[in-house]
DNA sequence: TGTACATCAGTGAACGCGCGTTCACTGATGTAC
DNA sequence: TGTACATCAGTGAACGCGCGTTCACTGATGTAC
């Protein structure tokens, strides 16, 4: 049967949704083709008709997946100044929250071990995506003095995503949440964005 | 034909050490028991003969590869005070070289992402190697006149490993390697172990 | 010391399963006339 | 306005492949007598 002009789209983006969720909770090789088209009520025959291949699906979900963190990192620290908004998103970022919500969370978390296994493809799209955040939290850096911003950035971003990574993997329940907190509270530190140095830069 | 009595030992030796290498570099799941067994010159029916199932086996070469990395860990640093120790662990930890060596390098980076994917067994006994870990560096950490120390240094090998693993998804060579440095740094500027804090402290 | 039997690491074919991919087909809607 | 044809998202069976696991078998060595 055929369908209207946008149906297609929709349904193309629908699958996306679907396996941008999917990625983050199973990984690139348990996620199947079979079981993302089900999801969406369909029979695994038509997923060829919106996607070259598996890897081309899974490249795509990764951008939509960095699309989408990008849009909701914009909107939570929206008119915050870069200060704020830098201390509010290492808050949410490394937080028992975020470990909590494999789904939902940071690719950067998810994938991170997986993609020297992964096609080119896939390495390629984390590849702009964690570069899209990393410029994105070397703006903020940039305004709390430090030099080559974008070089401590991707240190933090690491620093982030590897605690929320290991704090899922920790069974230690005490464990987990501490190594969360002493991240959490290193970071800030770090960039003069504890408590102290807050109300010392208030007092100037 | 049967063989000698340290022979099955030997055999079961040889395939968690050529295991230890492929865990690494093909992850848990591109690991095949075949390649395994073919690696070692054997056919892949011999395998059950010394492992119950491939999980019980990934367990097994986990266990393993915390081994011996505990042991290299041990070697590296032996006759050293801990502020040394420590200042020399995170240098070999956090470099271009443990990023360049996928199949040598420390499971915590190249696994990290995939552990809520895998067995209960593989769970555990990654727990344990990271347990191992955090007790073997807070140990070190404790000479350093922090609090909590345990905490500090769960906080530590997240932020060694997570800089690992992302030098490695990362194509820009410079970012890579930049990041790598900045949380070298970092780190031993929050550990009092950085050239500016050592030389306080030998003035002092 | 010699003989008969048991053991068991390793062999290689086979099984069952899930998966990515292909393909002939369907049939409601859009388009041409 | 009505009719004939083209389109193409989606269907469902099928294919090929790799993989974990099973199993009947092998045959050199250890053990019992």
């Amino acid at each position: 049967m055929r369908y209207s002009e946008a149906h297609k789209q929709e349904t193309h983006q629908r699958l996306l949704n679907l396996a941008a969720k999917a990625l983050r909770e199973k990984g690139p090789d348990h996620l199947s083709v079979a079981d993302v088209m089900k999801s969406a009520g369909l029979t695994h025959g038509g997923f060829y008709a919106h996607f070259k291949s598996k890897d081309a699906f899974l490249a795509e979900t990764l951008q939509t997946i960095f699309d989408q963190a990008s849009e909701r990192m914009r909107r939570m620290v929206d008119g915050m100044p870069p200060r704020h908004a830098l201390a509010t998103y290492i808050d949410f970022y490394v937080s028992p929250a975020h470990r909590d919500g494999l789904a939902r969370g940071c690719p950067v978390v998810a994938l991170n071990s997986d993609l020297p296994r992964q096609s080119k493809q896939f390495r390629a799209a984390f590849d702009a995506g964690v570069q899209r955040m990393v410029r994105f939290l070397a703006a903020w850096v940039a305004t709390t003095s430090a030099e080559e911003p974008e070089k401590l950035a991707a240190s933090l971003l690491s620093a982030m995503a590897g605690a929320v990574a290991l704090s899922r993997a920790v069974s230690d329940r005490k464990l987990s949440d501490d190594l969360l907190e002493a991240t959490r509270s290193g970071i800030k530190a770090r960039l003069g964005l504890d408590d102290a140095a807050l109300s010392r830069a208030a007092r100037q």
